[in-house]
DNA sequence: CACCTTTCACTACATATTGTAGTGTGAATG
DNA sequence: CATTCACACTACAATATGTAGTGAAAGGTG
């Protein structure tokens, strides 16, 4: 399986597509839902046709991120993993790819990132450096 | 243009393709060559057809990485950044993304993986933090 | 029970990206 | 002048993603 980035997106756009994103959003937010229900939530201005959210739910399920139970004639849609444990081991793995292919580069501009983002990031990153050098 | 990262991939195929990873790493290492030039030193096993490698560079082109320069009959090509600032200023994005959206996480899995890597980039992390502080 | 609606599977199509390469054209070279 | 070289233009295949039609199974309603 072929993982792409799209690291100029925002948010989940970095791992999946604009409707995909919309859809592991949804569902992690009220997990266990039918496409119906995914379909019903996504309709802001149009509705999207149910197929066209199946089809994704589906891809979405193959690509092991979803997991389908079917419940009478519906099929009830989960997420494999909470947003928060999704989002944790994928940036561990960009992180650490990131780490291993450009070093410090990375960190000097993750603390550019950080400056302008977010203030209360330097408390926490200091107790991690303090927690690491004491974990040697 | 949609950016992508291929983030299971190593080094420059985080935000190429293979082949266009290779070509690029020719030309950083030695710019201003031919199309025939990046040919042959691609050719380790079976020679690439040059009609490939010609379009993967055009296309390389067109998408603002490479510069092309004709020289009487023939193109001669060159990086548009060194490689040292091209992964800066992806890396630089790529992280300033990841902060944003995904905040305290990153951070701490970058410092995982930095720990692990490399320790001694935690000490000037340190330094950068407390300069940091020290500029607001 | 016949009919209609809901849900889903299967299939198809469009666009973009990337690797691959054929064909044609104009210029240099023997 | 004929061959060769470098290039442009074009095309095709595979994959990823968004979109949606068709048709089948399954259940409710008159």
């Amino acid at each position: 399986m072929n993982k792409k980035l799209n690291f100029n997106h925002r948010g989940l756009e970095l791992f999946f597509g604009p409707l995909e994103a919309q859809i592991m959003d949804i569902l992690w937010s009220a997990p266990d839902l039918s496409i119906k229900d995914v379909q019903t939530r996504l309709g802001k201005d149009k509705e999207l046709n149910f197929n066209t959210v199946m089809t994704v739910m589906n891809r979405l399920t193959d690509k092991g991120f979803l997991t389908k139970a079917v419940v009478g004639r519906t099929s009830i849609y989960r997420p494999n993993d909470t947003k928060e444990r999704f989002l944790e081991s994928q940036s561990k793995e960009i992180s650490h790819n990131l780490v291993e292919d450009f070093g410090p580069l990375v960190v000097s501009h993750m603390l550019d990132g950080l400056d302008e983002a977010d203030p209360e990031l330097l408390e926490k990153l200091e107790q991690k450096i303090k927690a690491l050098k004491k974990g040697r």
